[in-house]
DNA sequence: AGAAATTTGTCCGTATGTATC
DNA sequence: AGATACATACGGACAAATTTC
């Protein structure tokens, strides 16, 4: 029988579904997912294309897998920060910078400053300083 | 013939061949590898196999693979900028920092700065402010 | 423009080795 | 020791993208 496969490959979307059933909390985190025999029967494919699957979320950091044991849910859930607004201007090296970058007082410096948000509020921040038009 | 793998698997070795021709120069940055096809029949091995040990290649960043065009070496080799001494300490909020994180002016704050260094010359500086004993 | 050759992508089935329970 | 499960490897087939003629 012939292997078309249009859209997307078939392990890319068994990956999927299984990441949707942890996400979904179907396959709660630290359980063992079904083996790859399993997986294979439901899913009505070879077991290469299950262990790609399985590959590609181990690779997202989705699932852990032990030798001679089994591909369990990750139990740390990487949780996404959101994105930040960052902003960056051009400053005169202060006496603390200059000092630390070795250049003279008043030296364009650009600065980087960003604010991290978590739950809609200011969390910490972060402020890069570098000398410009170095490089 | 059976397919014993003592030590490291076949796929890893060829892998690492493949890179040490491409640190070595014998495969200049951006240069197209060898077809699969001729990997195949200079390691003695299997498509799978190959193809195995250019996708750990790959995740390594060491190569970059096109559809139909072939694989080539990486043209970015990454800079390791070395390690950098950081430093911490408390330091009360000031009025851009308060303002910024939301909290009263004098808040403990937590000050994390470290210099990156780079051909043995500071870089860049970067700081992080936090509120103390949150979270 | 089109056909053929080349190369990578996907999928299948099978066999054997290794680790864990 | 046996059962189960993952790891590695092989060979074949067809699909899709690119290049070449």
């Amino acid at each position: 029988m012939p292997t078309p496969h249009y859209g997307q490959p078939r392990y890319r979307a068994i990956a999927d579904e299984i990441k949707r059933r942890i996400e979904n909390g179907v396959i709660s985190p630290g359980a063992l997912l079904p083996a790859e025999s399993a997986l294979t029967t439901e899913f009505r494919t070879s077991r290469g294309t299950v262990r790609h699957a399985i590959a590609t979320l181990r690779e997202e950091g989705a699932v852990v897998t032990e030798h001679g044991r089994g591909t369990y849910a990750a139990m740390t859930n990487s949780k996404d920060l959101g994105t930040t607004n960052a902003r960056g201007r051009i400053i005169s090296a202060d006496a603390a910078i200059s000092n630390l970058l070795g250049v003279d007082l008043g030296t364009p410096i650009v600065e980087h400053e960003s604010v991290i948000e978590r739950d809609e509020k200011p969390w910490a921040i972060v402020r890069v300083y570098k000398v410009e038009a170095t490089d």
